[in-house]
DNA sequence: ACTACTCCCTGCCAGC
DNA sequence: TGCTGGCAGGGAGTAG
Protein backbone atom coordinates (compact mmCIF):
# COMPACT_ATOMS: atom_id res chain seq x y z
CA UNK A 1 0.00 0.00 0.00
CA UNK A 2 2.58 2.42 -0.99
CA UNK A 3 1.23 5.90 -2.12
CA UNK A 4 1.08 9.14 -0.53
CA UNK A 5 -2.54 8.29 0.88
CA UNK A 6 -1.58 5.27 1.99
CA UNK A 7 1.01 6.13 3.89
CA UNK A 8 -0.55 9.02 5.63
CA UNK A 9 -3.00 5.83 6.68
CA UNK A 10 -0.25 3.98 8.63
CA UNK A 11 1.14 6.69 9.79
CA UNK A 12 -2.17 7.19 11.24
CA UNK A 13 -2.79 4.39 12.45
CA UNK A 14 0.64 3.53 13.57
CA UNK A 15 0.62 6.76 16.06
CA UNK A 16 -1.50 5.40 18.83
CA UNK A 17 0.64 2.45 18.75
CA UNK A 18 3.77 4.25 19.10
CA UNK A 19 3.98 8.06 19.77
CA UNK A 20 5.35 8.38 23.33
CA UNK A 21 5.85 4.25 23.72
CA UNK A 22 9.50 3.28 23.95
CA UNK A 23 11.04 -0.10 21.49
CA UNK A 24 10.85 -2.39 24.08
CA UNK A 25 11.47 -5.44 21.62
CA UNK A 26 12.99 -4.99 18.13
CA UNK A 27 12.65 -8.82 16.37
CA UNK A 28 14.36 -8.75 13.07
CA UNK A 29 13.45 -12.28 11.25
CA UNK A 30 14.47 -11.25 7.73
CA UNK A 31 17.48 -8.39 6.98
CA UNK A 32 16.68 -8.97 2.83
CA UNK A 33 14.71 -5.82 2.86
CA UNK A 34 15.49 -3.67 -0.29
CA UNK A 35 18.75 -3.37 1.62
CA UNK A 36 19.93 -5.45 4.16
CA UNK A 37 19.22 -3.99 7.55
CA UNK A 38 22.55 -3.51 9.34
CA UNK A 39 23.45 -5.65 12.38
CA UNK A 40 23.06 -2.60 14.90
CA UNK A 41 19.50 -1.66 13.70
CA UNK A 42 17.62 -3.65 16.53
CA UNK A 43 20.11 -1.97 18.95
CA UNK A 44 20.02 1.79 17.50
CA UNK A 45 16.39 1.13 18.56
CA UNK A 46 15.93 -0.56 21.91
CA UNK A 47 14.99 1.45 24.74
CA UNK A 48 14.64 4.48 22.17
CA UNK A 49 11.37 6.48 22.83
CA UNK A 50 8.99 7.66 19.97
CA UNK A 51 9.66 11.37 19.80
CA UNK A 52 7.14 11.52 16.96
CA UNK A 53 5.88 10.03 13.55
CA UNK A 54 6.04 12.03 10.66
CA UNK A 55 6.03 11.44 6.54
CA UNK A 56 7.74 12.87 3.82
CA UNK A 57 6.37 11.90 0.43
CA UNK A 58 6.15 7.84 0.76
CA UNK A 59 8.63 7.95 3.63
CA UNK A 60 7.54 7.23 7.26
CA UNK A 61 10.02 9.53 9.90
CA UNK A 62 10.24 8.00 13.35
CA UNK A 63 11.69 10.53 15.92
CA UNK A 64 13.96 8.92 18.39
CA UNK A 65 14.51 10.30 21.96
CA UNK A 66 18.41 9.46 20.94
CA UNK A 67 18.39 12.05 18.03
CA UNK A 68 18.14 9.34 15.57
CA UNK A 69 15.24 8.98 13.23
CA UNK A 70 13.85 5.90 11.38
CA UNK A 71 13.20 6.03 7.86
CA UNK A 72 10.81 3.30 6.71
CA UNK A 73 9.60 3.11 3.09
CA UNK A 74 6.60 0.20 2.02
CA UNK A 75 8.58 -0.28 -1.67
CA UNK A 76 5.23 -1.88 -3.27
CA UNK A 77 3.91 -4.79 -1.14
CA UNK A 78 5.10 -2.78 2.10
CA UNK A 79 2.33 -3.00 5.68
CA UNK A 80 1.71 -2.30 8.67
CA UNK A 81 -0.22 -4.07 11.09
CA UNK A 82 -0.80 -3.10 15.10
CA UNK A 83 -1.53 -5.73 17.23
CA UNK A 84 -1.86 -4.42 20.63
CA UNK A 85 -2.07 -6.84 23.41
CA UNK A 86 -3.87 -5.34 26.07
CA UNK A 87 -6.60 -6.34 23.51
CA UNK A 88 -5.91 -9.76 24.60
CA UNK A 89 -8.82 -11.46 26.84
CA UNK A 90 -7.93 -11.58 30.64
CA UNK A 91 -6.67 -15.30 30.36
CA UNK A 92 -4.36 -14.65 27.77
CA UNK A 93 -6.29 -15.39 24.86
CA UNK A 94 -5.39 -13.74 21.74
CA UNK A 95 -8.57 -12.19 19.61
CA UNK A 96 -10.18 -13.71 16.80
CA UNK A 97 -9.59 -11.30 14.53
CA UNK A 98 -5.72 -10.96 15.32
CA UNK A 99 -5.41 -14.90 15.21
CA UNK A 100 -7.06 -14.85 11.65
CA UNK A 101 -4.63 -12.40 10.85
CA UNK A 102 -1.66 -13.73 12.26
CA UNK A 103 -2.08 -16.79 10.24
CA UNK A 104 -2.08 -15.01 6.94
CA UNK A 105 0.59 -12.75 7.16
CA UNK A 106 3.03 -14.48 9.37
CA UNK A 107 4.86 -14.99 6.23
CA UNK A 108 6.19 -12.14 5.24
CA UNK A 109 6.55 -10.69 8.89
CA UNK A 110 10.19 -9.51 8.63
CA UNK A 111 10.43 -6.68 11.50
CA UNK A 112 8.30 -7.03 14.93
CA UNK A 113 8.35 -4.10 17.19
CA UNK A 114 7.20 -4.76 20.50
CA UNK A 115 6.72 -1.56 22.19
CA UNK A 116 6.56 -0.35 25.93
CA UNK A 117 2.58 0.61 25.36
CA UNK A 118 1.85 -3.23 25.19
CA UNK A 119 1.26 -2.72 21.05
CA UNK A 120 3.04 -4.79 18.78
CA UNK A 121 3.91 -3.49 15.12
CA UNK A 122 4.35 -6.09 12.66
CA UNK A 123 6.21 -5.22 9.28
CA UNK A 124 5.12 -7.46 6.14
CA UNK A 125 6.30 -7.37 2.90
CA UNK A 126 5.92 -10.41 -0.14
CA UNK A 127 8.58 -8.36 -1.91
CA UNK A 128 10.80 -7.00 0.02
CA UNK A 129 11.15 -3.65 -1.56
CA UNK A 130 10.25 -2.14 1.03
CA UNK A 131 13.10 -0.26 3.39
CA UNK A 132 14.08 0.40 6.81
CA UNK A 133 17.39 2.93 8.07
CA UNK A 134 18.39 4.78 10.99
CA UNK A 135 20.35 7.93 10.55
CA UNK A 136 21.01 10.63 12.73
CA UNK A 137 18.65 12.94 12.95
CA UNK A 138 20.79 15.97 12.89
CA UNK A 139 21.80 14.04 9.15
CA UNK A 140 18.30 13.78 8.21
CA UNK A 141 18.85 16.93 5.73
CA UNK A 142 21.46 14.85 4.33
CA UNK A 143 20.33 12.13 3.77
CA UNK A 144 19.88 11.29 0.31
CA UNK A 145 16.29 9.66 0.55
CA UNK A 146 14.80 12.09 1.72
CA UNK A 147 17.15 15.62 0.21
CA UNK A 148 16.10 15.11 -3.13
CA UNK A 149 12.33 14.82 -2.60
CA UNK A 150 10.35 17.33 -4.21
CA UNK A 151 7.90 19.47 -2.10
CA UNK A 152 5.28 17.77 -0.28
CA UNK A 153 1.95 18.26 -3.01
CA UNK A 154 -0.39 19.24 0.03
CA UNK A 155 1.95 22.00 1.65
CA UNK A 156 1.03 25.52 0.91
CA UNK A 157 4.82 25.90 -0.96
CA UNK A 158 3.18 23.66 -3.72
CA UNK A 159 1.62 25.32 -6.08
CA UNK A 160 1.25 25.97 -10.12
CA UNK A 161 4.66 28.12 -9.86
CA UNK A 162 6.46 25.66 -8.29
CA UNK A 163 5.18 22.71 -10.68
CA UNK A 164 5.52 24.67 -13.73
CA UNK A 165 8.72 25.69 -12.70
CA UNK A 166 10.16 22.44 -12.49
CA UNK A 167 8.51 20.88 -15.40
CA UNK A 168 9.98 23.98 -17.63
CA UNK A 169 12.62 22.40 -20.38
CA UNK A 170 11.79 18.79 -19.32
CA UNK A 171 11.78 16.90 -22.33
CA UNK A 172 9.53 13.75 -20.92
CA UNK A 173 5.54 12.99 -20.47
CA UNK A 174 3.36 14.98 -17.63
CA UNK A 175 3.10 11.02 -16.21
CA UNK A 176 6.60 10.58 -16.20
CA UNK A 177 6.89 13.54 -14.65
CA UNK A 178 4.67 13.28 -11.97
CA UNK A 179 6.12 9.76 -11.01
CA UNK A 180 9.58 11.33 -10.22
CA UNK A 181 9.75 12.22 -6.73
CA UNK A 182 11.82 14.75 -7.58
CA UNK A 183 8.89 17.07 -8.98
CA UNK A 184 6.75 16.09 -6.35
CA UNK A 185 6.96 13.55 -3.67
CA UNK A 186 4.58 11.31 -3.13
CA UNK A 187 2.22 10.17 -6.05
CA UNK A 188 2.49 6.88 -7.57
CA UNK A 189 0.88 5.31 -10.47
CA UNK A 190 -2.44 5.59 -9.21
CA UNK A 191 -2.77 8.60 -8.02
CA UNK A 192 -0.93 10.60 -10.99
CA UNK A 193 -3.45 8.60 -13.56
CA UNK A 194 -6.22 10.07 -11.18
CA UNK A 195 -5.31 13.85 -11.03
CA UNK A 196 -4.44 13.91 -14.88
CA UNK A 197 -7.67 13.04 -15.35
CA UNK A 198 -9.42 15.28 -12.97
CA UNK A 199 -7.13 17.79 -14.83
CA UNK A 200 -8.24 16.93 -17.94
CA UNK A 201 -4.28 16.83 -19.01
CA UNK A 202 -2.96 13.78 -21.43
CA UNK A 203 -0.72 11.17 -19.72
CA UNK A 204 1.05 11.82 -22.71
CA UNK A 205 1.60 15.67 -22.81
CA UNK A 206 4.93 16.91 -22.67
CA UNK A 207 5.64 17.94 -19.17
CA UNK A 208 7.27 21.11 -20.50
CA UNK A 209 4.19 22.57 -22.08
CA UNK A 210 2.87 22.98 -18.75
CA UNK A 211 4.92 26.18 -18.08
CA UNK A 212 5.68 29.55 -20.47
CA UNK A 213 9.37 29.63 -21.66
CA UNK A 214 10.28 31.08 -18.38
CA UNK A 215 8.85 28.70 -16.54
CA UNK A 216 5.60 31.08 -15.04
CA UNK A 217 2.97 28.80 -14.65
CA UNK A 218 -0.24 28.29 -16.73
CA UNK A 219 -4.07 27.84 -16.55
CA UNK A 220 -3.17 23.44 -16.74
CA UNK A 221 -0.77 23.55 -14.59
CA UNK A 222 -3.13 25.27 -12.12
CA UNK A 223 -5.57 22.46 -13.21
CA UNK A 224 -3.17 20.11 -12.32
CA UNK A 225 -2.34 21.56 -9.05
CA UNK A 226 -6.00 21.64 -8.28
CA UNK A 227 -5.97 17.52 -9.26
CA UNK A 228 -3.06 16.64 -7.29
CA UNK A 229 -4.50 18.62 -4.38
CA UNK A 230 -8.05 17.40 -4.38
CA UNK A 231 -7.47 13.41 -5.58
CA UNK A 232 -5.10 13.35 -2.40
CA UNK A 233 -7.11 14.74 -0.08
CA UNK A 234 -10.11 12.66 -0.94
CA UNK A 235 -8.09 9.12 -1.13
CA UNK A 236 -6.83 10.19 2.48
CA UNK A 237 -10.46 10.81 3.59
CA UNK A 238 -10.57 7.27 2.65
CA UNK A 239 -8.61 5.53 4.29
CA UNK A 240 -6.32 4.79 1.27
CA UNK A 241 -6.85 3.01 -1.52
CA UNK A 242 -6.68 -0.94 -0.83
CA UNK A 243 -5.71 -3.21 -4.03
CA UNK A 244 -5.47 -6.86 -4.31
CA UNK A 245 -6.68 -7.07 -0.86
CA UNK A 246 -4.27 -4.97 1.03
CA UNK A 247 -5.04 -3.90 4.63
CA UNK A 248 -4.46 -0.94 6.85
CA UNK A 249 -2.85 -1.29 10.21
CA UNK A 250 -6.20 -1.88 12.01
CA UNK A 251 -7.07 -4.95 9.42
CA UNK A 252 -9.55 -2.47 7.71
CA UNK A 253 -9.70 -1.82 4.17
CA UNK A 254 -9.30 1.74 2.69
CA UNK A 255 -12.10 2.30 0.37
CA UNK A 256 -10.66 5.22 -1.72
CA UNK A 257 -10.29 2.50 -4.70
CA UNK A 258 -14.26 2.14 -5.51
CA UNK A 259 -13.92 5.79 -6.36
CA UNK A 260 -11.30 5.22 -8.84
CA UNK A 261 -12.21 7.36 -12.43
CA UNK A 262 -9.73 6.11 -14.39
CA UNK A 263 -7.40 3.69 -12.54
CA UNK A 264 -7.91 0.52 -13.24
CA UNK A 265 -10.67 1.34 -15.80
CA UNK A 266 -9.62 -0.11 -19.19
CA UNK A 267 -12.71 -0.76 -21.32
CA UNK A 268 -15.34 1.08 -18.98
CA UNK A 269 -17.52 4.85 -19.99
CA UNK A 270 -15.50 8.00 -19.22
CA UNK A 271 -16.95 9.28 -16.05
CA UNK A 272 -17.03 12.55 -17.23
CA UNK A 273 -20.89 13.77 -17.74
CA UNK A 274 -21.60 13.43 -21.42
CA UNK A 275 -18.19 11.66 -22.65
CA UNK A 276 -19.13 8.82 -24.96
CA UNK A 277 -15.46 7.26 -24.84
CA UNK A 278 -14.07 4.48 -22.67
CA UNK A 279 -10.54 4.80 -20.60
CA UNK A 280 -8.08 3.91 -22.30
CA UNK A 281 -4.81 1.68 -21.02
CA UNK A 282 -1.39 2.65 -22.84
CA UNK A 283 1.87 2.22 -21.32
CA UNK A 284 4.71 4.62 -20.31
CA UNK A 285 7.96 4.14 -19.17
CA UNK A 286 7.23 0.28 -18.20
CA UNK A 287 3.79 1.16 -16.27
CA UNK A 288 0.60 1.34 -17.55
CA UNK A 289 -1.22 4.52 -17.89
CA UNK A 290 -4.99 5.10 -17.91
CA UNK A 291 -6.63 7.97 -18.92
CA UNK A 292 -9.66 9.55 -21.25
CA UNK A 293 -8.27 10.41 -25.06
CA UNK A 294 -11.34 12.35 -25.16
CA UNK A 295 -11.17 14.59 -21.78
CA UNK A 296 -7.65 14.75 -21.35
CA UNK A 297 -6.02 16.94 -23.79
C1' DA B 1 22.52 16.77 -17.15
C1' DC B 2 18.98 14.53 -18.81
C1' DT B 3 15.91 10.30 -19.99
C1' DA B 4 14.70 5.47 -20.52
C1' DC B 5 15.43 0.81 -19.37
C1' DT B 6 16.66 -3.05 -16.33
C1' DC B 7 16.45 -5.14 -12.24
C1' DC B 8 15.27 -6.28 -7.45
C1' DC B 9 11.23 -9.95 -5.33
C1' DT B 10 6.91 -12.66 -4.61
C1' DG B 11 2.09 -13.57 -5.70
C1' DC B 12 -1.72 -13.81 -8.55
C1' DC B 13 -4.38 -14.45 -12.60
C1' DA B 14 -5.71 -15.32 -17.47
C1' DG B 15 -4.89 -18.30 -21.02
C1' DC B 16 -3.34 -22.43 -22.88
C1' DT C 1 -5.12 -29.70 -13.43
C1' DG C 2 -0.73 -27.47 -13.98
C1' DC C 3 2.40 -24.62 -16.34
C1' DT C 4 3.67 -19.95 -18.45
C1' DG C 5 3.86 -15.30 -19.21
C1' DG C 6 2.52 -11.01 -17.85
C1' DC C 7 1.40 -7.90 -14.49
C1' DA C 8 1.41 -5.41 -9.82
C1' DG C 9 0.75 0.66 -5.65
C1' DG C 10 8.46 1.76 -6.19
C1' DG C 11 12.78 3.38 -7.22
C1' DA C 12 18.05 2.73 -7.48
C1' DG C 13 21.48 2.00 -10.77
C1' DT C 14 23.13 2.29 -15.27
C1' DA C 15 23.54 2.95 -20.23
C1' DG C 16 22.77 5.92 -23.78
Amino acid sequence: MPELPEVETVRRGLAPAMEDARFAKVEVRCRALRWPLPGDFARRLEGRAVTGLGRRGKYLLVGLSSGDVLIMHLGMSGSFYVFHKTGCHSDGRVPANYYHERQRRTAHDHVIFHMSSGAVVIFNDPRRFGTMKVVAGNDLEAEPLIAALGPEPLDDAFDAAALARVCRGRKTSLKAALLDQRVVAGLGNIYVCEALYRARLSPKRMAATIAGKTGEPDERAERLVGGIRAVLKEAIAAGGSSLRNHKRTDGELGMFQHRFRVYDREGERCPTAGCRSTVKRIVQNGRSTFYCPACQK
